[in-house]
DNA sequence: GAGCTGTTTAGATGAGCTTCTATTCAGGAG
DNA sequence: CTCCTGAATAGAAGCTCATCTAAACAGCTC
């Protein structure tokens, strides 16, 4: 089953990722790679107006503020999240290319169907498939 | 908050993580959280048929072979790939449907794209997004 | 069977990460 | 202006992780 290359697999599956690529890749998924901050994204992410205030993450946690307050700079760092002082409440919200980004990484363009079904749908956004990390 | 639309964010966007999932899938992440493991992945997936021999990954890093090994462990345990003895040497593939997940967490149904941005198409495989985390 | 190559395991070391307490900065209330 | 709440920073303790060297296991070749 030789394929002859072409969109087959996620970007991940198609070829060898570069030492570069794959350092920086590895920030933005080692940002995410804890149980806390994963849960602060998707806390940050599925609030109501894709914005959350810090005071309402550190009540769902059995953490300190200032530790909350570490991983949201994580994210921060990561690209992940942005924030924004309002008065005297802060609040996050997702920057959805970036989380876009690593989803795009293992998504494959078929189907990983258990099934006998090698189709594939090559779909024309396929093109803006790239292996490129810096989106500048 | 329970929204009532379903398909408008990534999952892990969508609602608000459970501890316990957010704890099993920290673990996954993390095993793909490393340069060399998430070169070790690329490099398992895009070789021709699937399969990597070990002999074929050690020559790329400069690192030695028991910490290969050790990278590969972490990612088999993690249940992204799985290793067969075939004689003297041992292939390693990518377990598919374990790399869909985690693209699935990240990979929105609708583009975010703020501008003129280019409509993905939402693949027929998106039936297939869910938060289930336990594959059985 | 003896020897060689390929791979994994065991143990140790050093760096990095998570979390805390204590302190400092930012902004609103009285 | 003074005080109070919300959030971030600084520094330290404890733990995990990446990597190495040394040794053991698996299988082929002679």
């Amino acid at each position: 089953m030789t394929v002859p290359a072409g969109q087959c697999c996620a970007p991940i599956a198609r070829e060898p990722l570069a030492e570069d690529a794959a350092a920086e890749l590895a920030v933005m998924l080692k940002a995410v790679a804890d149980p806390v901050r994963l849960r602060l994204l998707s806390m940050i992410g599925s609030h109501a107006g894709g914005e959350a205030c810090v005071c309402d993450l550190t009540g769902t946690f059995d953490l300190t503020a200032p530790t909350i307050s570490h991983h949201l700079k994580v994210l921060r760092t990561a690209g992940l999240i942005d924030g924004e002082r309002r008065g005297t409440w802060v609040y996050y919200r997702i920057i959805p290319e970036a989380v876009n980004r690593l989803g795009a990484l293992f998504t494959p363009l078929t189907e990983p169907s258990p099934g006998p079904g090698p189709q594939l749908t090559p779909g024309p956004a396929a093109g803006s498939t790239e292996l490129e990390l810096l989106p500048a």
